[in-house]
DNA sequence: TTGAAAGCGATACCAA
DNA sequence: TTGGTATCGCTTTCAA
């Protein structure tokens, strides 16, 4: 409580001259794990206590060559989903022990590469990342043990964790087509990375299925932005022949499919069908409420983070092929899809 | 790109070898103030380019003492008003060659207790915090450079970075008061923070200027929370006498009287009248858009950043009083309120 | 302009 | 059970 008046940092040295032993000593009592006598023990205790001292963890990461800090590295902070992993991952980190580094790179290639080239290399001792590359390379030069979350690129040497888009887009069209529609129209946006394209071949392999033939008129493709869903939904329902069903193929672009929809006065699940991917606040909200395909956004960040940290504790032995853990998707029923027949 | 083989990281020495030159040498042309030969720089960079090599910031750290890193605390990472402060602070942090270390308390005063002192006072250079801890105390026991966000506790000793409360909730009780409203209603939270307190003061002063009795059957205190703003909106909107206006005092609690209305089939801006207190999707989105007290959320995170790298890149003189920002709230009138006279 | 060497604050090995 | 000391990777005088 009374700590030293002066301004300088109390130091394990300072403990050690106030406990008249070694700093050899006052280590092992900090640490724990080597045996010291009680009488000593309490009285280093005790020193400490009175002087403040916290010792300097930074100073210990450097001869232990670990920092007990994981950085979590997503394209942006606002989208709910991101926070939702960081905020998994920010949970089973401390529960082990760890603190959690949040880096956003405004999905910007080349923020993203400074990043990792001033710092992550050197002070964290693994990495979550929702990566903005596209190219296996960059990943590949990422020598810290580290799991790609939602994004996976093939042969970039790390383990990943992923939900199942080729089959949330796939159930999500197939309850179209199963319902009678045939005019079913998906709004996504580039095909970058797997995620994307994943769930524009789902909804193609159910089209197909049921004998539908995806019109290039229906499928329209932004920048997954929630402006991309409005405009888009503008023109499909204000086309000549509008689609009867559209698959969002995110959750913001499902936003402003909603918004476009109740700017034109029309009704979902009556005028329009709809299904989103992925919870959001106005999908729970509008009446009645939108079918979506949702995916254990939290779970993602929970499960990167055990990876993670079981890598990081584990033997670099261990360095088999990079495992992909996929984790299920739902569909969740929420009647906005109108039967048609 | 052809980095070593071997697992050993590389280290300033390996360069000062391949360079034939010292440690020190490097270090200059690593940090670029001191004078060096332009020769010897341009050979230093090239091996550092071959190498692969990346300083340890920790090492620098350690001598330097300071770690480039900030702290931002609070209490949760799901609502979006505290990832919008961080958003904020991340943005400024960044720009200004920071990272930023995100840690949530859980809303827990013990976690936030061993935060502090685990860590943080000796591992950054500065803290934006939004407390969760109720007395002075706690927070003069912290002696890094830190500023208070949205929640301020007088006689901590830090500046702090807040709105106007009580003038927010004074607009909006009058707004109704304007409009004729006579039995209005409030739903907030307990009085533990100054925000709470300050928005009911504000509520009650408007009520009394307007002639009005604040009545204790129109005041629900919960806990801040959405269900709460559930619950006491049912019980008021089905009471006897119900209010013909709410005041809902956060963003959380405008959702849950929304929710509450729509399942009483109860029209808004027609049945009752309703501001919340922040922005929030619902209330953008609900049909009329319910007005709201907006306060600039990214904007205090990014205020909170500046501050803080001022006084951590300034004298340690200034330690002048501590002062308050406080930023303007805004009555944004979307139609919810409906006139009565 | 460059080099040698003394720290920074811990840990961990080897002796005692 | 304890102490002495080399060490981690860098910065920063002080000399050359």
């Amino acid at each position: 409580m009374d700590a030293a008046v002066t301004n300088k940092e109390i130091t394990i040295k300072d403990v050690a001259k106030q406990a008249n032993v070694s700093v050899a000593t006052v280590s092992r009592v900090l640490n724990g794990r080597d045996r010291v006598s009680d009488a000593t023990r309490k009285k280093i205790l005790k020193i400490i206590e009175e002087l403040n001292f916290v010792p300097s963890t930074m100073a210990a990461s450097m001869v232990k060559k670990k920092t007990n800090m994981l950085a979590v590295v997503v394209p942006e902070i606002q989208n709910p989903f991101y926070t939702a992993v960081i905020g998994g991952t920010v949970e089973i980190a401390n529960n082990e022990g760890f603190f959690t580094i949040v880096i956003s790179t405004n999905g910007n290639e080349t923020e993203e590469e400074e990043f990792f080239e001033s710092f992550l290399s050197k002070n964290v001792d693994g990495i979550v990342l929702i990566g903005t590359h596209r190219e296996a390379g960059f990943y590949r030069n990422i020598r810290k043990p580290t799991i790609l979350v939602d994004r996976y690129i093939n042969d970039s040497g790390h383990d990943g964790v992923l939900i199942d888009n080729y089959r949330g887009a796939y159930e999500a069209t197939k309850h179209f087509v199963d319902y009678g529609h045939e005019r079913i129209a998906i709004i996504d946006g580039e095909h970058d990375f797997n995620d994307g394209k994943d769930r524009y071949w789902g909804y193609r392999q159910a089209m197909l299925e049921g004998g539908l033939t995806p019109d290039p008129k229906y499928h329209k493709q932004g920048k997954w932005l929630e402006e991309d869903g409005y405009r888009f939904a503008m023109e499909l329902l204000q086309a000549e022949q509008p689609p009867t069903a559209i698959f969002a193929a995110n959750n913001v672009i499902c936003k402003g499919v909603i918004r476009a929809v109740r700017d034109l006065n029309l009704q979902i699940g009556e005028d329009i069908s709809l299904i989103g991917f992925d919870e959001n606040e106005l999908a729970q909200f509008v009446q009645p409420r939108v079918t979506v395909v949702a995916r254990p956004t939290r779970e993602m960040g929970v499960q990167a983070a055990e990876m993670l940290i079981q890598k990081i504790k584990g033997e670099p032995k261990e360095q088999a092929k990079p495992k992909k853990v996929i984790l299920d998707v739902e569909l969740m029923k929420y009647g906005s899809v109108k039967k048609l027949k």
